[in-house]
DNA sequence: TTGAAAGCGCTAACAT
DNA sequence: ATGTTAGCGCTTTCAA
């Protein structure tokens, strides 16, 4: 590897100066900084960003924990924190946790280790309180992303989703349906917790018991979905739903191909709606109502909420900041209740 | 920051020491290893990789650059990269080159500054021969994913883009169809310019003229497919096409969007198929044929690929993996040509 | 405007 | 089984 000496050699100057042309500081002679520059080039010299960096104590590198990248959700939240992070001069590196709050650890420790400048978080649950702490304590800077931890005062961006499930389930209220099941993931998440609230009050507010409700165990999984829509087909016809609020796109398509699975269609026999945009899916066949939270926004928002903190902001109060999200309505016709309910 | 003297000191033992603990060496006695340990925990201290990297001239970090993470593709291959990478100890850095050379070249740059070991790339285009010639030239250990670069003989993980286009197209013709556009992203891109080749080979193969391309030059957007498609419901009747190949998913919803503009309906007056699945779409409402490529399994082979070789297989010649695509036939029925063709 | 010296935190190589 | 020395490539500080 070419090191800085090496160009300082060739340029006959000192490794000091080549130092300063590299970063573009001001007291280098015209005809010196020409000079060292064609022989950076001559030799292809790329700085080593690891001795800045341990010298420097910052690497200009940012983490990023999400629980699957593969969830379009969190996809496009990479992409608006990766636009932001390159703009500032930032790189990020990508964690998936899984949802698992041990992942999550390691990856962080991993992260450490690495020296990111600092990190930004969707906490897999409440037991990442422990490892945010520690976080907390040793002063790294951190943003938590679509999910709150209790206990945890410190930057975040989410989605209101109490409202987001309120508008679903009022949605299909509205519509005519009586007995409207929620698919939940595991409420070790603030957003599973937020959403059931939403579900309960939409319901309470016209006098229905919210007790049609199905709390997976292994949060947000497609397979989830399908096997909570599996159990709430074996109910009696009178306690069947007709309609079906999933928390989420994955327990969506799981809900949805458990119904395909028993030729019961939606929406006309079961109307389905949920949390987070079908992506592509959307543009192409609109065919359920759903909640679309501004993703890529919680990105960029988030990414610009770390590197101000990185640039100093040591003692402002935490930013929480809860945006709004947007109930897309879709077939809205086949969803609307047409027997009515049995019983 | 706490560093390996504060432990050391702390223990009552050498800097040595605690590196030997902490790298699980075997030659240090258990009650000593006890005790440096239970340092490690009071002080919370956290090994520095930037130092260790400087020293051992290695990061144990590696690059993913692709044109847009938020692509669906894309994003599964991250995810098999991600989770090879994290098994094998190495943390993946990520960087979005938005299909353009120059955008690519600076990422590039930033992940050398940053040492990565090695990078997985999915090169924007012919132009990216450069950069990758010379990162040839210095040695730096990379894979390409998904696309080849002409000139460029390093290990590789793509699809047969060839067969799969041809699959496609031949799957319209048995329907019938005899006017068969396509719609393809630019040829800058060796995808692109493959199936390009194989929707002319399937045509030439029944006789028909493939002259219905529609390149557009803002490579695989979804805005590009929306344009190729009004330009070609501008056709006269007898000129256009009863069915569309679109070499991609984002083109192929820009189409479908366009269509629907134009109330031609999907896929009874206007077949569409395209390259690479639309996720969780597919579950949902099969609606189009497509061809589909194991995304993430092109991620972990290229990730097992580039860490095989930073483990030191040096001088083995350069493997080359193409995987063959599936086509994945659905709303056939529909899709079949009905009206004999015009003229 | 330029350079010399010192040291960031760690571990390879060599003692003991 | 443990310790000492030296130095990875860079920049901060001070000097010229």
């Amino acid at each position: 590897m070419i090191t800085i000496q090496d160009v300082a050699h060739r340029a006959g100057v000192s490794a000091m100066t080549v130092s300063r042309v590299v970063n573009n500081q001001a007291r280098v002679a015209l005809a010196t900084r020409q000079r060292v520059q064609q022989a950076i080039k001559d030799l292809g010299y790329v700085p080593n960003g690891l001795a800045r960096g341990l010298l420097q104590g910052r690497s200009r590198t940012i983490a990023l924990v999400v629980s699957d990248i593969s969830n379009p959700f969190f996809t496009l939240i990479a992409r608006g924190v990766e636009d932001v992070a390159q703009r500032c001069g930032y790189a990020v590196i990508l964690g998936n946790s899984d949802e698992t709050v041990e992942k999550e650890r390691q990856y962080i420790n991993v992260m450490l280790e690495n020296r990111v400048d600092g990190l930004l978080i969707a906490p897999a649950g409440r037991g990442s309180r422990k490892v945010l702490d520690s976080l907390k304590q040793s002063g790294t800077k951190f943003v938590l992303i679509d999910r709150h931890v209790e206990g945890i005062m410190a930057d975040l961006v989410e989605g209101d989703n109490v409202a987001g499930a309120r508008q679903l389930t009022a949605h299909l209220l509205s519509l005519g349906h009586q007995r409207i099941a929620l698919v939940n993931g595991s409420l070790e998440v603030s957003t599973a917790r937020d959403r059931l609230l939403g579900y309960q009050e939409a319901l309470q507010a016209v006098g229905i018991q919210p007790d049609l409700v199905r709390i997976v165990g292994n949060s947000y999984k497609r397979e989830s979905g399908r096997g909570a829509a599996r159990e709430l087909l074996l109910l009696p016809d009178e306690q069947r739903p007709t309609a079906i609020v999933a928390t989420n796109n994955f327990l969506a398509v799981g809900v949805i191909e458990a119904l395909r699975e028993s030729s019961v269609r939606v929406p006309e026999d079961m109307a389905v709606v949920c949390f987070d945009d079908i992506e592509l899916a959307s543009a192409l066949d609109p065919f359920l109502t759903v909640v679309v939270q501004p993703a890529r926004t919680f990105g960029t928002l988030a990414a610009q909420f770390l590197i101000d903190r990185l640039r100093g902001e040591e003692d402002i109060a935490p930013r929480r900041v809860i945006l709004p999200p947007e109930l897309s309505v879709r077939a809205s016709c086949g969803a609307r209740l047409r027997r009515p309910p049995h019983g």
